[in-house]
RNA sequence: GCGGGCGUGAUGGAAUGGUAGACAUAUCAGACUUAAAAUCUGAAGGGGGUUGCCCCCGUGCGGGUUCGAGUCCCGCCGCCCGCACCA
């Protein structure tokens, strides 16, 4: 017997594969494409489980797609800036240039046996001046069409290391390495004014059918568009007015104090002026930039002795508040606070001792608030308290619309549409990024760097052994003409964030050498993504940015106006989680360790080359700066890459997150084993033998090609794989004729070929099937062989399932609930009696209501 | 804090509002074997009874809608993801 031995058939098969081009995509008008995308990996060394997992979800719809007919473009390429690399370069030396490629090298090299359907030919990574000089020229396109800005925004700024910090970076408010308390400062950065699409952006969400509705939400909320008042509250003193926007107009009488941001301009007018209020805003300013470390801090207010008329009674004075938790970037970065419909709002008086004022009570309630803000749906009728448009009794909606309609008739006010999104900002301080082309002139100011000059390179010689952007203290690279007068200008020393090279590799994709960013008949015709398959971290910020880049490259000329929404489908796969191991340093920092580093023990785990002991922190999700990824290469190495494949996709449902457990892949194998011997037991049968059972087994196999089919078709992979296991059993346990095992074994191997394409081939090589299964077509079931003649109908008692008929599929409504009545359960429940009501479900269901 | 999701046997999980636990892992029993491994066959949610059969309970917790709820609605609890400089 042909052992099952994938370390030499798989090698075999993807040889034939590659000989045969089989996964190079061609422009072909005459034939549909489809065009299968997995978001492309960051470099960080070594191929993880879920990588295998992401790529082996793609590259099942890519085989499938290629066997029903299509065109299939399946690239990959690698996201390869980013602060990894530098961090590297800074803890052990070396240059991240060389540790980005060496890694690409190492991770291709791990791709490659797992034998997926991708095109290589169109490999690339944002960090090769190819691609980063183009996507200068988006900049400077963008820059010329009115797309980009720039203007004040906020980093965290270490005062000790005296550098930027990413959020990564900061712990607790403190820097990673100095470990000193962080501060938010302002800094001159550019913009993508994707803000201006907010509302395109909101609206196309209701096109995006095959998104997953999640998805959507989230990016809604993201957007977050509200209708409210924009007004002034006048200053007793005579200032100018404080402009104030809010979606609660409607409470504007229960107002006890007017809040502005500590950035905000006035605040930054009496910080110069006032030691007190100067310190308590450097006490503001402490902390991270994240929207979640100002959530969460502490609420504290400080009095500026200002105070305001309200717009209904002048005689009513309002004190101005500066208070941390009120946003500079959204709104107008002042409110007024309702502490009896706003909980944050109703803590912070509760602290400061401000009033409180009731200006609705529910219809059965009218309890004054105590410590508990009274915040109904919005939609709720709720008696109104002297409301000031002659409400009664109405929902907070309708109370809403009428005080922006009085504020706007009577003129104090006027209803204003917001948006939560803010504009992108794109600078970052920090070597390791593709490299703005602008130039800073003395007379010419900001100045684009001419198209013929681009890419802007990287310079190498660079080092990383002080904090900051190498950039920005290199003797020479700052140096260049003015592209305007010619004079002496500096670069601008900042990079993009990584996340522009990600918004239009796709795009590249189509057209990866071109001298263009894109070349419009191949974006054409491959263009739009047909199933985009990734992580749901990238729920919101990576596609959303996605989304802006593909409408600025259609305005750019880039891309066609079809390929605005660049991502037809998309689907979110669960991530790959486990554990992760922690020691900590003499600093009690973490320093985290490679699960083959660690030896778990049942009294522990500790550190195989040291014996340290280790902290285990259960299931995270495997992340790069963790260390807590599993190498696959190992169950590659053991068992073969159709064994890996076939577990990743079997273990659990692929939108759910899956934690990495090495049991189920010697199963796995079993399996594989098991076809494969099937396979040379139905080789060796005599042609004609005939057999019991033909039709039987004909039938399942219809069967499983209709559920296999819907299964992978609607990325329910590990339903699909429960199939092939039962319609193996099956096979193995027939009696059937030589001609209809050979039948079943060859459509069990096409059907299994999309998960395991390697253990697939072989098996169609030994049957005799021509050419190869990765270009057979696919099978298509026959309707007549899915017929059922009769079917069993559960019956239920009050809707518990008591005994079952099987009746002919197509037996008339009536005759069968004859027929239910005679079941000798029913008959026995009734007792004599009549049922209340009898509900038949043809093909489905009975229930009899006693 | 805000936004989104998830929760089913020992384990991973299956189930268009219609027989809860498919398929698999681990376990146990049997066959084969001198023995073991491999392989094959079978058992199995929990509890109870009058045990060829029947009953009760059961999908995180508490309510609700429905002839019927794992699935829909409301309120909790727990975990996970995102929060704009991680990628």
């Amino acid at each position: 017997m042909a052992r099952f031995d994938p370390s030499v058939t798989e090698k075999k098969w993807q040889q034939a594969w590659d000989k045969a081009g089989v996964f190079t995509a061609k422009r072909d008008e005459t034939r549909p494409k489809y065009y299968v995308l997995e978001m492309f990996p960051y470099p960080s060394g070594r191929i993880h489980m879920g990588h295998v997992r992401n790529y082996t979800m793609g590259d099942v719809i890519a085989r499938y797609k290629a066997s029903t007919g299509h065109n299939v473009l399946h690239p990959m390429g690698w996201d390869a800036f980013g602060m990894p690399a530098e961090n590297a370069a800074m803890a052990s030396g070396g240059h991240p240039k060389d540790w980005t490629y060496q890694n690409i090298a190492v991770m291709r090299e791990q791709m490659k046996p797992l034998g997926l359907s991708i095109d290589w030919s169109r490999e690339f990574a944002t960090c090769d001046p190819e691609y980063y000089g183009q996507q200068q020229a988006l900049f400077l396109d963008f820059l010329e069409a009115g797309l980009i800005d720039r203007r004040n925004a906020t980093v965290n700024w270490d005062p000790v290391d005296m550098t930027v910090l990413a959020n990564e970076q900061v712990i607790d408010g403190k820097g990673w390495r100095s470990g000193a308390e962080v501060e938010r400062r302002d800094l001159t950065q550019w913009f993508f004014r994707i803000s201006d699409y907010a509302e395109e952006l909101l609206e196309a969400l209701e096109g995006l059918d095959n998104w997953p509705a999640k998805v959507r939400l989230m990016q809604e909320n993201w957007i977050g568009r509200s209708r409210g008042l924009q007004f002034g509250f006048e200053r007793v003193d005579g200032g100018d007015p404080i402009s104030v926007y809010t979606t609660r107009p409607d409470t504007l009488m229960g107002a006890s104090f007017v809040g502005i941001s500590p950035d905000h301009p006035i605040a930054k007018k009496l910080e110069a002026e006032n030691p007190e209020i100067a310190d308590f805003v450097a006490e503001c300013r402490k902390g991270g930039t994240t929207e979640e470390a100002i959530e969460t801090a502490p609420k504290l207010g400080m009095d500026t002795g200002i105070r305001v008329k309200h717009p209904l009674n002048p005689d009513w004075e309002l004190p101005v508040w500066i208070a941390n938790f009120i946003l500079m970037d959204y709104g107008t970065g002042a409110i007024f606070a309702c502490p009896a419909h706003d909980q944050r709002d109703l803590d912070f008086c509760r602290k400061y001792d401000l009033p409180v004022i009731d200006t609705f009570f529910a219809l059965d309630d009218p309890t004054p608030v105590e410590r508990e803000a009274f915040v109904p749906p919005k939609t709720d009728k709720v008696q109104w308290v002297n409301h000031f448009a002659g409400l009664d009794v109405a929902t907070g909606e309708e109370a809403i619309e009428a005080t922006i309609a009085a504020a706007e008739k009577e003129g104090w006010g006027e209803g204003v549409t917001k948006y939560r999104l803010r504009d992108w900002g794109l600078s970052r301080q920090r070597y390791w990024g593709c490299p703005i082309p602008v130039l800073h002139c003395p007379s010419c100011g900001v100045v684009p760097e001419k198209k013929e000059n681009l890419p802007v390179t990287l310079p190498d010689d660079v080092s990383f052994d002080i904090p900051g952007n190498p950039l920005d203290r290199h003797p020479t690279w700052r140096d260049a003409p003015c592209p305007k007068c010619g004079g002496d200008a500096k670069r601008e020393t900042d990079t993009m964030d990584t996340f522009v090279d990600s918004s239009w590799y796709f795009a590249r994709f189509t057209a990866p050498r071109a001298e263009t960013p894109t070349n419009m008949a191949d974006a054409d015709y491959w263009m739009n993504v047909d199933q985009y398959i990734g992580g749901v971290e990238h729920a919101i910020l990576h596609l959303l940015y996605s989304r802006f880049f593909a409408r600025a490259m259609h305005i750019t000329g880039h891309l066609p106006a079809s390929a605005r929404e660049p991502f037809d489908a998309l689907f979110t796969q669960g991530m790959v989680t486990h554990a992760i191991y922690v020691t900590r340093d003499e600093n009690d920092r973490p320093v985290y360790h490679f699960p083959e580093d660690v030896e778990v023990h049942e009294s522990g785990a500790r550190l195989g080359a040291t014996g340290e002991a280790v902290e285990i922190i259960p299931s995270a999700k495997m992340s790069k700066s963790k260390n807590n990824v599993v190498d696959p290469l190992n169950i590659i190495g053991a068992y073969g890459a159709d064994t890996a494949r076939w577990f990743v996709l079997s273990d659990s449902p692929p939108e759910r997150d899956v934690e990495w457990t090495a049991s189920g892949a010697d199963a796995a194998y079993k399996h594989l084993s098991r076809v494969w011997s099937l396979c040379d037991r139905i080789g060796a049968m005599d042609p004609d033998q005939p057999g019991e059972g033909d039709d039987d087994l004909l039938r399942e196999m219809h069967k499983t090609i209709r559920d296999v089919t819907n299964g992978i078709e609607s990325f329910g992979f590990n339903a699909a794989i429960a199939k092939l296991y039962a319609f193996t059993n099956t096979l193995a346990r027939s009696k059937a004729g030589a001609k209809a095992q050979k039948a079943a074994i060859k459509t069990l191997a096409q059907l299994m070929s999309p998960m395991t394409p390697h253990l697939s081939e072989e098996i169609w090589a030994h049957q005799g099937g021509e050419g190869l299964i990765a270009q057979a077509d696919w099978p298509v079931a026959d309707e007549a062989m899915l017929v059922e003649d009769s079917v069993t109908l559960p019956i239920q008692i009050n809707g518990k399932r008591r005994s079952e008929i099987t009746v002919p599929k197509d037996m008339d409504k009536v005759e069968v609930e004859k027929l239910a009545l005679t079941d000798k359960a029913v008959l026995k429940a009734l007792s004599g009696g009549a049922p209340k009501k009898l509900i038949v479900v043809p093909g489905r269901i009975i229930n009899v209501v006693i």
